[in-house]
DNA sequence: TAGGCCATCTGGTCCT
DNA sequence: AGGACCAGATGGCCTA
């Protein structure tokens, strides 16, 4: 599935820039998807790392076993139990400071963990549609990457817009040169801009924003704040 | 240093 | 019963 989702990212051929620069991390979701899969596949292992044969596949990630009965003290306080129950974080994250640590010898904990491993995929199957999402929101090069709640907001800014473009039967440029002549305030009032400082430099404030829809711009980063 | 963002864990609820 | 979904809690990273 997530694969698909992948390949649809490069179906992408729009003219806009987008949000098209997947950041080193989406590689390694990829693989961290397919390896979630493969493990998923493998029936009856308690841990899917353990299939890999205690290697880790990021070599600068140390796969650690510990006794869950002897954790240490320090070890994540938020997922008090689990700081065990979780596999090794560094092939989830790129956060080398998250150390967990997994081994579950109870049944509850088994069970525990095998919802955790079937929690962190449905989550990266999101983050992988997020990434999708991203790729089709229209974003200035010079912005930073889109925050989930941010690529949300610009999403729906973005189909209202096209939808009055759409409903305006007017040319897409004039459309837009009209706004940024009159101001735009769509139906819905979305607000173009996103949460960012940075970002209010986006926007129709700036030169022909949408207006070069067929051509290559950006349009914004805005935010659809619906309040 | 505070706040935003994010990943992960966890327990509850709903669905198949 | 098991899996999917969800929301709360927690802690780390990053930036202003």
């Amino acid at each position: 599935m997530e694969d698909a989702l992948f390949d649809l990212d490069q179906d992408s051929s729009t003219d806009f820039a987008f949000w098209g620069q997947m950041d080193t991390n989406i590689q390694f979701q990829a693989q961290l998807d397919t390896l979630l899969f493969d493990c998923t596949a493998v029936t009856g292992q308690l841990s899917p790392w353990s299939s890999l044969g205690g290697q880790s596949i990021f070599p600068d990630a140390p796969l650690t076993f510990t006794d869950p009965d002897s954790q240490s003290p320090g070890l994540g306080a938020g997922a008090e139990v689990d700081s065990s129950s979780s596999v090794d974080e560094s092939h989830e994250t790129m956060s080398t400071h998250k150390q967990r640590r997994f081994v579950p010898h109870h049944p509850y904990k088994i069970q525990r963990h095998a919802a955790n491993i079937r929690e962190r995929k449905r989550m990266l199957s999101i983050n992988s549609a997020f990434e999708e999402l991203r790729c089709h929101v229209p974003t200035f090069p010079y912005e930073k990457r889109l925050s989930k709640i941010d690529t949300l907001r610009l999403a729906i800014a973005y189909i209202a817009l096209l939808r009055e473009i759409l409903l305006s039967g007017c040319d897409p440029k004039s459309y837009v040169d009209e706004c940024m002549k009159n101001g735009y305030k769509n139906q819905t009032d979305a607000i173009w801009n996103t949460s960012g400082e940075h970002n209010k430099l986006a926007g129709f404030g700036s030169s022909s924003p949408v207006g070069d829809i067929d051509s290559t711009a950006v349009v914004a980063g805005p935010t659809a704040e619906t309040s």
